[in-house]
DNA sequence: TACAATTTTCATATCATCCTGAAATGGATA
DNA sequence: TATCCATTTCAGGATGATATGAAAATTGTA
């Protein structure tokens, strides 16, 4: 019912409904962008949203501005608590959580990429290992003597010694956001 | 009927076995990759089971190893095809198409940033400039003296420089393979 | 040209994922 | 403890993506 009510204290309505065509477009944006950052697409939404207006907003105000339902809001909203990128906050007086997402772009990518890292690289980094292992002479005998077994065993190997240097990169530069920050620009600039 | 005549002059059987599991285990990390490298599971698979084999294998040979039916392989094959990864080769004498993937991991994954950079990348940054502009002052006029509209512009202009900053560190990366081999193996070490 | 082998296309079926809404849970207040 | 408000959970439904298989198209051969 009350749903909006808490910001915009003095605009036009003509100024207000400017602003949220942008965040629209701009929530469009991090939909399109949820499939790069592998996170689902409503809770990419949900994040535009409180990056671009930069607000705490209830569940009740995400709802109505996105036209999603209670439970999914609750859902994907505990996913970026989990994630990191959003804390909840609360307002004194008011028993409703509120939802405040990070503002520096830099901490969010390298909270990003250090999930990614931690939930889909690694495993399969794990993997890797374990078929290079069920290749190598030890496990295989004498068939490891044959170019068959010789050519898997090598690019096995090839494919991990890539995905372990990527690894190690980013260890080096998620590690924190500053330290990516000044790797991307020492980077980029010479 | 006569799919898998090809190769294996002769190993064992149970040696072939041996190899055909571990095979089955790369296919299987191929496919978790997928949505690392964005692409769908399947033309993951099959490039899996093309570089793990390193061999030019026909549809039906794939599609017998992989259980998989035969639009859908011609689907993912030219996909792959499109994409790089994969190329058709000729047997002489012979009418059926075969594939082979390439077998450098280094050009592959660079060919599969530059892809992903071009598809999806791009787009965004257009898109971001847009919104950029929108909250300009050219465009809001007195609007764009609130709070609001100053803090949403600065959020957004901060998301464009980390993008514009990776999208350039990307450019140069993935110009050539090689490039981004002798750079990762620079930074991975020192 | 007619034929045969192979590949491609695409309407339909299948499947996985995501969303909804209502009931269950939690937790603050009196 | 009883009540009220907010949040979470989850079974079932909706949606979109992917796979199938047979018909159409393509390509090489006689």
């Amino acid at each position: 019912m009350k749903a909006t009510k808490a910001k915009a204290p003095s605009l036009p309505s003509s100024a207000l409904q400017r602003l949220e065509e942008v965040e629209d477009h701009f929530v469009d944006l991090w939909d399109n962008m949820s499939a790069l950052w592998g996170i689902s697409p409503t809770m990419a939404r949900i994040h535009g949203l409180l990056y671009i207006t930069g607000a705490a907003l209830s569940m009740d105000d995400i709802m109505a501005r996105l036209a999603i339902s209670r439970g999914n809001v609750s859902m994907n909203l505990s996913k970026l608590v989990e994630w990191g990128l959003v804390r909840r906050v609360h307002k004194r007086g008011d028993r409703r959580d509120y939802y405040e997402s990070l503002s520096d772009v830099w901490e969010m990518f390298t909270l990003v990429a250090n999930q990614r890292k931690r939930r889909e690289i690694d495993p399969i980094l794990t993997t890797l290992r374990r078929c290079k292992e069920e290749l190598s002479p030890e496990t295989l005998g004498g068939l490891a003597d044959t170019d068959v077994a010789r050519q898997r065993y090598r690019r096995v190997t090839e494919l991990l010694t890539l995905l372990s240097q990527m690894e190690s990169l980013a260890r080096r530069f998620f590690e924190s956001h500053r330290g990516l920050r000044a790797a991307v620009e020492l980077l980029a600039q010479e």
